[in-house]
DNA sequence: ATGGCAATGTAATGTTATTACATCAATTGC
DNA sequence: GCAATTGATGTAATAACATTACATTGCCAT
């Protein structure tokens, strides 16, 4: 896999992602930026469409926010489907990824000619420590 | 099971989604029922909230979205969970439950003392009408 | 009748995401 | 070298989605 080298506003909000306990909103990911020159929603916005892209990082549909991926040294589109629980009390993420539940959806996907896009699984709810 | 009566907004709203081809964002929903004296999105935002908790509605996390359940008469709530199909051309959606996906996240959750709330499971892509 | 409760009306505000347009920097072809 | 292209950036404005706050209404059980 040829990694590729990221822009310095890229690199800056992947490193945000990276450092943080968990996941980010795109706004709360520019306060953070302030200093180091970030001024507006889109500088943070067109750095996450790319960090996307490469599998750096991943959006989080169900609460509107962005994770760094788990495994980046790989890009995860390596891994096929990426699933995730969230804690809905600390916030703490887990990236999975089950071969059953994939070809399972591929499957059904397959059986009614659905061409598969991006697909989503989160489950949200409480974390062992948080319990 | 015993149903709700639904209330004059939630009936409204219900059947705006109900007669609706496809997902309906809560500020189309809203437009739609302009006539019918809905002025604020709050009065739709609570109609939603009452038709979720009843199983009659589902919403969409990854295109912010609403629809109405495809077999309203149980509840969905009877199911288990519920996956969706997406069209991004068409809007379609089609709404499906699985019980080896089911099982196979409740065992992951189960494994790792995760308390699962609410799951999403949402394929985006074209459907077979639009490819 | 009245106290409690769910639903409603309305305004304001907060949060998330995109459009539009100008500028800058690196690369390519001549 | 130098125009043309391409990708990244800066900035402002706006659009789209969702919630908070507070007043009011209608209903039901005591
Ligand atoms: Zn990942
Ligand atoms: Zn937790
Ligand atoms: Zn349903
Ligand atoms: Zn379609």
């Amino acid at each position: 896999m040829t990694t590729q080298p990221l822009t310095r506003n890229q690199g800056l909000v992947f490193d945000v992602l990276t450092h943080s306990e968990g996941p980010l909103s795109a706004y709360s990911i520019l306060d953070k930026l302030r200093d180091d020159g970030f001024r507006a929603p889109l500088q943070v916005y067109r750095a996450l469409d790319k960090l996307l892209e490469f599998g750096l990082v991943h959006r989080l549909e169900s609460i509107n926010a962005f994770v760094a991926c788990a495994h980046p040294e790989e890009g995860c589109h390596a891994h096929g489907i990426t699933a995730f629980t969230i804690c809905e009390t600390c916030g703490k993420v887990t990236e999975f990824h089950d071969h059953v539940i994939e070809d399972r959806l591929k499957g059904f996907a397959k059986d009614r000619n659905f061409k598969t896009g991006k697909t989503t699984i989160e489950i949200r709810g409480t974390c062992a420590g948080c319990a």
